[in-house]
RNA sequence: UGACCCAUUGUGUAAAGGUAGCACUACAGUUUUUGGUACUGUCAGUCAAGGUUCGAAUCCUUGUGGGUCAACCA
């Protein structure tokens, strides 16, 4: 870590080394991951997660996991679960016991009381749409409330009513006397509580008033002894408002608010709106369906947390809007799980060969090399006969020079055994090939020393000692790389129809028969695949997290 | 039309007034019992115009382009 002190700083780290030097904050860093758990975690969060937490790692500060439910209408437990567990699987522990906006309901009361007494804050009682009309434009100033300047008994009368539950939801709200003319839209008399008799999912029914996320925040930072409250661009103009709270609430050290740029990707659509849509509309199988932008989508596919945290450290983090190309991503995935899975054969579209000249009935052990990226990891053997099966697309009958596989005549090597030859093939009445007669030459087996060179390579399996499972083939939801990207055409219009192919009858390599749930393999010159979580003993499930890079597939274009 | 923010190869990100670098992508090649990996190379950039300076991606001005803001959402 010490050595590669060279590494230049983001805006933020130059922010805070800064702060450091100043002495601020008792030079202590803590920072929070502050999500509302009103739906799953997706990647562009995981930029969030990885930014708080490293820097509080970094500085030897502390980093905190703080739930924002303030508003109880769509905050539920079950994605406080979710959320906790993206966050464990992502490889982070916050410091201390997990906090909730909701502990510090009280304390958020007792302030806007404070602030009622001081005349900074008022009990409104025209409707959202009286108050939004009043508020003005950007360019416009906006006009006084007729009940802005009440007494200050009567606005504490009213709002401990309001808390008490005598009125209905939308009769009053509690506003903050700001500034009706402020080119700053947020500072136009905000509104600090509303009236909402729901059932909150840690303190059940004991409020019917909730902060509002500006009120909440920044205070929220502040008595979890936060200095650096970090958040996306689109809360810079809420900053003024995060101070002001502040102003005339804080006493000693105060949390500093610093916004960066949220994570685009290409090929996706990164909102949970959207996102949900998908889920709803049953374009996608859950929020964990392998396809989703979700965190929980992309483990159920096979990536790992390192390789997102790799993919966030890559990316950086400054103030313009950025678009990622999802090849980046899939790069760094690949360049992890090189080097941590093991090489095996699986046949994804079988077709027989025959192999006449080898003993019928009789078969023999072949070794391979697990990884070769990896001399830990040892090899295996796997059963090899007369008959086995090899990839349809190994084999062309009329085929162009470049074609380095099967093709009557030519010869090419087994991975692991023996070069063979093709003698003949079979075709059915439609002229379909099924089946692929060659001899093979038994003196080129694997580590002989023979030292005869085909251009081809291929994997295989045997036909009687293999087993059988399911592959699903994912590729990216969208054709388009901007979905959002078109006033004219819904998002859903770009999905990608071939996002998801299910194969059936595809042969494994034998070794295959006790891969556990999540494990991780590459499925030699086809990609890396996991076994998905609905896979059981009888019945294997595989998903493909991602494809080799495959510089043939681009010639044939 | 107001306020705030942003602008560096196709993409992302560095260079804190002193050689515009790195990674991905694309393209070429070497190695290879994976058309994988690894390695090498090629293409390609400071939004524009002024100003300050010996010297500007960096500072200033103006313009242009993009983003955010007028929920009792966060």
């Amino acid at each position: 870590m010490e050595i590669e002190k060279e590494k230049s700083l983001n805006f933020i780290e130059q922010i805070i080394e800064k702060d450091l030097e100043e002495g601020k904050n008792e030079k202590r860093v803590h920072t929070r991951f502050p999500p509302e758990p009103n739906g799953y975690l997706h990647i562009g969060h995981a930029k969030s997660i990885c930014l708080n937490f490293g820097l509080g790692k970094q500085y030897n500060g502390k980093t905190n996991l703080r739930f924002d439910d303030t508003n109880p209408t769509k905050e539920e437990d079950e994605y406080v679960n979710s959320i906790i567990e993206d966050v464990k699987w992502l490889g982070f522990q916050w410091d201390g016991e997990i906090c909730f906006t909701s502990d510090y309901f009280q304390q958020l009361y007792d302030w806007a009381v404070q602030l009622i007494k001081e005349g900074k804050a008022y009990v409104e009682e025209q409707s959202a749409e009286e108050i939004s009309a009043q508020r003005g434009t950007p360019q416009m100033p906006g006009t006084f409330s007729p009940f802005r300047d009440r007494s200050i008994e009567e606005n504490l009368d009213l709002f401990d009513r309001m808390r008490l539950g005598e009125f209905e939801n939308g009769s009053k709200v509690l506003r903050a006397k700001v500034d009706m003319a402020s080119p700053n839209m947020q500072m136009r008399d905000p509104v600090l509580y509303r009236i909402l008799h729901a059932h909150h999912h840690r303190t059940g029914n004991k409020w019917c008033i909730y902060p509002m996320y500006d009120f909440a925040h920044g205070q929220s930072d502040y008595l979890e002894n936060i200095t650096h409250s970090i958040c996306t661009l689109e809360f810079e103009n809420h900053r003024p408002l995060y101070d002001w709270f502040l102003d005339q609430l804080a006493s000693g050290d105060r949390p500093q608010q610093i916004e960066f740029a949220r994570l685009n990707l290409n090929y996706t659509v990164m909102s949970k709106r959207k996102l949900l849509e998908l889920v709803e509309g049953s374009y996608v199988s859950g929020w964990d369906d392998p396809r989703m932008p979700t965190i929980s989508g992309l483990r159920r596919r096979g990536y790992t947390p390192e390789s997102i945290r790799n993919f966030a450290d890559r990316i950086g983090v400054a103030k313009r809007d950025n678009v990622i190309e999802v090849s980046l991503l899939e790069f760094i995935l690949r360049e992890h799980l090189n080097k941590i899975t093991d090489r095996v054969m699986a046949v994804l579209k079988p077709i027989k060969l025959t192999i006449t000249n080898y003993p019928e009935g009789e078969f023999e052990d072949i070794e391979l090399i697990n990884n070769p990226e990896d001399e830990q990891s040892g090899s295996r053997i796997a059963p090899f006969g007369r008959n086995i099966y090899i990839e349809q697309d190994d084999f062309m009958i009329d085929a162009p020079k470049k074609f380095f596989r099967l093709s009557p005549g030519r010869e090419v090597r087994l991975k692991g055994a023996y070069i063979i030859k093709c003698e003949d093939y079979k075709t059915d009445e439609n002229g379909n090939v099924i089946e692929i007669i060659c001899t093979y030459d038994p003196a080129t087996k694997s580590g002989s020393g023979i030292n005869r060179k085909v251009k081809g390579v291929l994997h295989w399996v045997s036909a009687e000692k293999s087993i059988d499972a399911e592959i699903r083939l994912y590729d990216r939801l969208f054709n388009d790389e901007d979905p959002m990207g078109h006033k004219d055409a819904d998002f859903k219009e770009f999905l990608n129809n071939d996002s998801l192919k299910v194969l059936t009858n595809c042969k494994l390599e034998p070794s295959l028969a006790t891969a556990k749930v999540n494990d991780k393999f590459q499925f030699q010159r086809l990609g890396y695949f996991c076994v998905d979580t609905d896979s059981t003993e009888n019945n294997l499930v595989f998903n493909r997290t991602v494809s080799l890079r495959d510089s043939w597939a681009k010639k044939r274009k």
